[in-house]
RNA sequence: GCCGCGUUCGUCUAAGGGUUAGGACACCACCCUUUCACGGUGGUGAUACGGGUUCGAAUCCCGUACGCGGUACCA
């Protein structure tokens, strides 16, 4: 029988969400319901001094807002955990005890300042980095160089780490999802560190024996990985064996304007990187997120889910439903992709419009209530909303699109209408709002018809009458179709208003 | 430096040996519209370079260039 497919989102509670690690949640999420496997979200919190108040919440209600929510994780709970590393510390030294018992890595006694004096000494040009692997490790202070009774005094009185011992002279391979057969020389990777000094894996260790423990079937991560394949398939080669092994998949990195995109090229360009607001606690620092600057998770998923992958037609707009039916994993590009805002702006300017105006509405009411507008008439709202939708690309252009339904204009814009202004015009449109009063069915199709009859009458042409019947309902120079406006404003209001222009038309 | 991964319009991408190299964003023009948008039609614009293999290469192979990632007791 096969094994349940079980994916997870592994990320390190260090800040605000990235429009990276969305996508690869994403990714994941959309695996696991295809194939109604378990998506899991485990936080690797292994760095103490990286640690950051809040953002482990804060990824959760991230997820919470683009709708990818957790099978199992701290908040839904689950049957394997603990889901957060920091808890299941003692797991991790059973398995670096046991690699050291196999021979298969060794304790370390090496002081930073060792390490510093080594990479030193051994650099060159044609060794920028000197690493900690088989061409020194043999001079160092280690179980290796070291007799048994040396050791053993070392391990019981001062801090120390375990390290892999890499083979010098094998290939590691394996086979990914996305890249197919990646091969690795063991000889040019270092004895990486699996246990810290202060008892805590590190991400190598961790990843490999929380994979393991969890069941999981299949690994995505960043590409930023792939460079430590080679340690953890040799982990799982050690540990679990290979038949054990998830299927890795490593997804292209997503770039900014000039390279890896980042914190910095938000603040540059304007533009968000992080999915939700994110404020450092430590600097009280606001970094804006895509939901504040006015997406909807929908346009949020869709943007991200085609950064890098597209279902082989020419079809753009997925709901996430449909991205479940039709993503797959194979079809992800090898190469990164660059960030494009303006494209990203289209994505939510398409789901605004496609959406029930509904569906934001609340989000709408409060970016309003926020401009010290509060929405008392639901209905009325939804009608405004959906009235003005299709000229809103961002949720806070629906301010400037339709604030006027809920005010009065105090002050009118003339300009335009002034030097044709006359008391023709006037008397035409006394005489619309007596007609208008005594009407029936109130539309825009049925005031237009009336406006058209009035000023074919009056010998006017009904179209140099448009623009003052808007600016006496508006205030000014936009705004949907006048009738329209007419008829969301519905009968008093809009006699009003005429009304009232009037009056102020008088001084003009 | 070394290792790994990549490279089709400015950007996201389709085309997996035979297409006038297709679509979308952006940009430009026209149409619609007596507000501004939406929308519609059309246009500009790409296979990094050099060698192979083949009747035929964006597609397969090799090299070069360029980009990105890694090279921590960070993830």
């Amino acid at each position: 029988m096969e094994k349940k497919v079980r994916v997870r989102f592994a990320p390190s509670p260090t800040g605000g969400l990235h429009l990276g690690g969305v996508r690869t949640v994403l990714y994941n999420y959309l695996f696991a319901r295809q194939n109604n496997g378990d998506f899991i979200v485990r936080i690797e919190d292994t760095d103490q001094s990286r640690f950051v108040a809040g953002a482990e919440e804060y990824i959760l209600d991230t997820l919470a807002w683009c709708g990818l929510e957790p099978d199992e994780s701290i908040k839904h709970g689950g049957g394997f955990g603990p889901y957060r590393q920091s808890e299941r510390k003692e797991t991790y030294k059973k398995y670096a005890d046991a690699l050291v018992q196999k021979g298969y890595a060794y304790y370390a006694f090496d002081t930073p300042e060792e390490l510093d004096a080594m990479r030193s000494r051994l650099r060159t040009d044609e060794n920028a980095s000197p690493q900690y692997d088989h061409s020194v490790r043999m001079q160092m202070r280690n179980s290796l160089t070291l007799d048994k009774q040396e050791t053993e005094r070392l391990l019981s009185t001062i801090p120390y780490v375990v390290r892999i011992k890499m083979p010098e002279g094998e290939t590691v391979s394996f086979t990914d999802m996305i890249r197919g057969e990646v091969i690795f020389d063991t000889a040019v990777v270092d004895d990486k560190v699996l246990l810290k000094a202060d008892g805590m894996p590190t991400y190598h260790l961790a990843v490999v024996v929380d994979d393991y423990l969890m069941q999981i079937t299949h690994a995505f991560r960043g590409e930023e990985w792939l460079p430590s394949a080679p340690v953890h398939i040799l982990l799982w080669k050690y540990l679990f064996g290979l038949e054990a092994m998830p299927q890795w998949a490593h997804l292209p990195l997503i770039l900014g304007p000039n390279g890896k995109l980042s914190k910095r090229d938000g603040a540059k360009y304007g533009f968000p990187v992080f999915a939700m607001n994110w404020k450092d606690p430590r600097t009280d620092e606001v970094t804006e997120g895509f939901k504040e600057r006015g997406f909807l998770p929908e346009a949020f998923i869709n943007m991200l889910a085609m950064l890098g992958w597209n279902d082989g037609t020419e079809q753009e707009l997925f709901s996430l439903e449909e991205l479940v039916q039709k993503f797959s994993i194979e079809k992800v590009h090898k190469g990164g992709a660059k960030f494009d805002f303006e494209k990203a702006k289209w994505f939510n300017h398409e789901w605004i419009k496609k959406l029930p105006a509904s569906n934001y509405k609340e989000a709408v009411k409060s970016i309003f209530e926020s401009r010290g507008l509060s929405i008392q008439d639901d209905t009325y709202f939804a009608k405004v909303l959906e009235l003005v939708k299709d000229r809103c690309t961002l949720l806070p252009d629906f301010w400037e699109h339709s604030f006027f339904f809920f005010r009065q204009p105090r002050e009118y814009n003339t300009d335009a209408i002034k030097i044709k202004w006359n008391i023709d015009k006037k008397t035409f449109f006394e005489s619309f709002t007596k007609a208008m009063a005594s009407i029936n069915s109130w539309s825009a199709a049925s005031l237009e018809a009336l406006f058209q009859q009035l000023a074919t009458q009056a010998e006017i042409k009904a179209g140099e009458l448009q623009l003052p019947l808007r600016i006496m309902l508006v205030g000014g120079k936009f705004g949907p179709p006048v009738f329209h406006i007419a008829e969301v404003l519905g009968k008093e209001e809009t006699i009003d208003r005429i009304e009232d222009a009037l009056l102020a038309f008088e001084s003009m």
